[in-house]
RNA sequence: GCCGGGGUGGCGAAACCGGUAGACGCAGGGGACUUAAAAUCCCCCGGGAGCAAUCCCAUGCGGGUUCGAGUCCCGCCCCCGGCACCA
């Protein structure tokens, strides 16, 4: 490892450059010190080391797609950030384990390969070299000895073994359900793929098909996955988004019985309350019942109106949100409460996927169900009066809002929320209700009719039905094929190649089919930070010994986008994992941190604006130090910023001046530091030390500037002492620079090593005079340098002295004296 | 509509527990050095009035609490994100 004494003695002062020492040379530093990390394997875990940790944390963060453009501002942000936090622990003298590796099964993969006509075999791994190369220019703390690519039949042998103990626990299950179909994708997707009707890839509107799909019960983990929101440290925007979308509703099951049968309609509400005023019911178009209570005479209209529902794709059903269409079946129901004889109609207001499928409509007390009644000319009865409000009066809209119910019988005058209580249990009695929560939360569609994605390990047999394969047969090999252009059939491109699913049951030896259809990507990212520390191990997909000591994440940072997508289902994925006995933890992620987005110039960075940022002749032509130290200067880490272009002239003129106070080391003072510059270092060091863990690093790096200023201020020369300790403290942001320095300055191995980071001295960062302001009525009219701890008397007298503070007393009383001592005195004066 | 997060100079932002609003940086202006430029260094930089001392205004808008509010409370407006015919 190199140090100041084997750097070339200071060259000749170069007159005409500047005034003496070498300049700062970004590229030079960058690459020796990349050189020796990789020499040195630093920040490599063996496997001993992987068994036996010291002080274990672990650092994640969201590993990348490997796209074929290379590393994008908002991963080098993103990546910057958590490996900023990452050797900020390691400074704290935690054993940092920091992985990163590549997503690289999906769509968006084999799209790109379709497009450019060169094989996702191919065309990976160059993406995953490019990447690489890219990676390790930026400076990350990675561990390249644990990387993954979710491609490799090492890694997605593992995602086959992990399905197969979903299977086996009963928590996959093959079934005919409504799903979302991309007609552009060709493939069905995951509710939480679609957004707002469209396929979140392409914005294609989504259609809904029914075809046989494996599915993940996520819904089961609906309550745990959102109770255990409440004590893990995450970020809050994204536990919110979480909860938004597992959606638990409080409510009840009620039985409305169907008239000339013996069936009930079950319909799901969280007002029973109003139950009184269902004054029809309403079917999903969708809803198996929807025929049989259809009478000869409906039946024209009502198969009509359910074709055309049939027909709408998700999309053209949300534009008529206002405007309610439905269909008379003919049929009618009992109310349970009132006993009373009421219509049932189907509309597509009413959503297969939701409750039952099923409503009562209590049109006064509901926006949907008024517009529906008004439209159709039904009655629309109220049951909840406000609070001294006539309940006679015809609603102008819907009232949803608090009260007493009234025509409700002997509920009459109950407020609502015990009036749900009363009369779910009243109707209980009759076995007419239950209690219920709802969840938004879908089982996760996990099945593609894609090629480029891990086959699903399971073999269809006619006299067995689904058999998984067994364990030591994996991993099913993803076979080379050229033609894998989907199609519209339903069916994977791997349903065309005979010779890869033709196979045996490995139950009864019958001749079998494969499945071919090949996992959700999601699936990959669910699970990969269980593989990172037994990264090379192929007994097992992650090592008991090594999880036990590594895991959970004890820090993970990433975008909010993925805060419903892969968040959750990794959580769900290591529940299931938790129950199914291969780990002691449910949760996987300790602690959570959203970024926030990097935008330029105000305007969101697209490509098809022309205005994403290319990082490479950045990194050219100021470094990756500088780089790193712009981007986290740019706002809050949490919050993202506004890149603009000129803006790294200031961090980089930063790291300049940084060099030139330290580089011709001989040229520092030795000896006791100023007491001046001492006491701004130690309050540089308090707040350092307090913000940087938090994440706080705009501020931490503008603390560090402020002192440079200060250590340089007048052009003085710095002493070692007060240089010296700032070199740890911008370690984290900009390591090459500190490790250069930090050699320089004669110093036997890593900054990162041994116990580099300076400790706060509060005594030394006291401030012996204060500045305190005298404030007349709260305006601030004179400020005083005092001693600290100067008393309020001599405040006081001293305060009465300045003449912009006297001619406001003058001839006034003063009523109070407010004294903050060290910072202010408020003369309150009548 | 519901649930989060925001709104502070020309710009990105800072401000601890309610105590001098605008740290740090960008851009801009002026100056030094230079034949010149780059680089570097120094000074100025929220708005208004004033020769100046100084004063007034100013943290989305309107109220309130307080000796004192960017910060706390009430009511609005706007922007960003999540959910959304979810019963």
């Amino acid at each position: 490892m190199a140090n100041g004494k084997d750097t070339e003695a200071r060259p000749a002062r170069d007159a005409d450059d500047r005034e003496n020492g070498e300049r700062y040379d970004p590229s030079t530093v960058e690459a020796k010190w990349q050189a020796t990390w990789d020499r040195e394997g630093t920040n490599r875990f063996t496997d001993q080391e992987l068994r036996a940790p010291e002080n274990p944390f672990y650092n994640l963060m969201m590993f990348p797609y490997p796209s074929a453009e290379g590393l994008h501002v908002g991963n080098i942000y993103a990546f910057t950030g958590a490996d900023v936090h990452g050797r900020y622990q390691r400074l704290q003298g935690k054993q940092v384990f920091e992985p990163i590796g590549f997503d690289a099964f999906g769509i968006h993969s084999e799209n790109f390969a379709l497009k450019v006509g060169t094989h996702p075999m191919d065309l990976i791994p160059r993406n995953v070299a490019n990447f690489t190369r890219q990676l390790r220019r930026i400076g990350g703390m990675f561990d390249w000895d644990h990387t993954v690519d979710t491609t490799t039949p090492e890694y997605y042998r593992w995602t086959q073994w992990l399905f197969l103990q979903l299977f086996k626990g009963g928590l996959a299950e093959r079934k005919e359900a409504p799903v979302n179909w991309c007609p552009s994708c060709m493939t069905v997707l995951a509710n939480e793929q679609v957004v707002g009707g469209l396929c979140e890839r392409c914005d294609t509107p989504v259609e809904q098909r029914r075809i046989a799909q494996w599915f993940f019960r996520i819904s089961d983990f609906a309550e745990r996955l959102l109770t255990n929101l409440e004590h893990i440290d995450w970020s809050r925007t994204t536990r919110k988004a979480q909860e938004n979308w597992i959606g638990r509703s409080e409510g009840a099951v009620l039985r409305f019985p169907v008239e000339g049968t013996q069936e009930t309609l079950e319909v799901f509400t969280t007002r029973p309350d109003t139950v009184f005023g269902a004054s029809y019911m309403v079917l999903s178009p969708e809803h198996p019942l929807a025929d049989a209570v259809t009478t000869p005479e409906r039946r024209t209209e009502t198969e009509a109106y359910r074709e055309r529902a049939a027909k709408m794709d998700v999309v053209a059903r949300q534009k008529t949100e206002k405007d309610k269409t439905g269909a008379f079946t003919g049929g009618y129901c009992r109310n349970p409460a009132t006993g009373e004889r009421i219509p049932i109609w189907i509309a597509d207001y009413v959503l297969m996927e939701y409750g039952t499928g099923a409503i009562m409509a209590v049109p006064a007390h509901d926006e949907r169900d008024f517009e529906f009644a008004r439209k159709f000319d039904l009655p629309i009865p109220r049951v909840i009066a406000a609070e001294g409000e006539d309940a006679s009066t015809p609603l102008p809209e819907a009232y949803t809002g608090p009260g007493r119910l009234v025509n409700s019988g002997e509920f009459d005058g109950l407020e609502v929320e015990e009036g749900k209580r009363r009369i779910t249990s009243h109707l209980a009695e009759r076995g007419l209700a239950e209690a219920r929560v709802n969840y938004r939360l879908h089982d996760w569609c996990i099945s593609r009719q894609r090629y480029w994605g891990p086959p699903i390990p399971i073999v269809h047999c006619d006299a067995c039905g689904a058999v998984p394969v067994p364990e030591e047969e994996l991993p099913i090999i993803l076979p080379r094929v050229e033609d894998f252009k989907p199609d519209d059939s339903g069916v994977s491109p791997l349903a065309r190649v005979r010779e890869w699913y033709e196979t045996s049951c490995p139950s009864c030896g019958a001749a079998a089919r494969r499945e071919t259809d090949v996992s959700d990507t999601f699936l990959d990212s669910a699970w990969y930070f269980l593989r990172y520390p037994s990264a090379g191990q192929d007994e097992a997909a992650f090592d008991p010994e090594i999880t036990r000591n590594w895991l959970p994440v004890d820090c993970y940072i990433g975008g909010n986008e993925h805060a419903v997508l892969h968040l959750l289902y990794a959580r769900f994925i290591t529940m299931a994992l938790h129950d199914l006995g291969h780990v002691d933890f449910e949760e996987p992620f300790t602690q959570f941190r959203a970024h926030g987005l990097i935008v330029r110039e105000g305007a969101k960075m697209s490509k098809s604006k022309g205005n994403v940022i290319v990082p490479d002749p950045i990194i050219e032509d100021y470094g990756a130090d500088a780089f790193r130290l712009y981007l986290m200067f740019l706002g809050p880490f949490e919050e993202g910023g506004d890149y603009r272009d000129a803006g790294i002239q200031g961090p980089f003129g930063f790291l300049k001046r940084l060099w030139e106070t330290v580089v011709p080391v001989e040229d520092l003072t030795e000896g006791a530091p100023d007491p001046e510059v001492e006491r701004k270092l130690h309050q540089t060091i308090e707040q350092v030390s307090r913000q940087l863990p938090e994440l706080g690093y705009n501020t931490s790096i503008a603390a560090l500037m402020e002192y440079l200023n200060v250590v340089r201020s007048g052009g003085r020369q710095a002493a070692r002492a007060e240089i010296e300790p700032v070199i740890p403290m911008v370690a984290p942001f900009c390591p090459h620079i500190a490790e250069e320095l930090w050699a320089r300055l004669g110093h036997e191995g890593s900054v990162f090593d041994g116990r580099s980071w300076p400790d706060f001295d509060p005594a030394k960062a006291r401030e012996e005079t204060v500045t305190v302001a005298v404030q007349v009525n709260g305006k601030v009219r004179a400020t005083l340098e005092l001693p600290a701890g100067t008393p309020e008397e001599v405040v006081l007298e001293q305060a009465r002295a300045e003449p912009n503070v006297a001619r406001y007393l003058d001839g006034a009383e003063l009523r109070r004296v407010i004294h903050v001592p060290d910072r202010l005195l408020n003369l309150v004066v009548g």
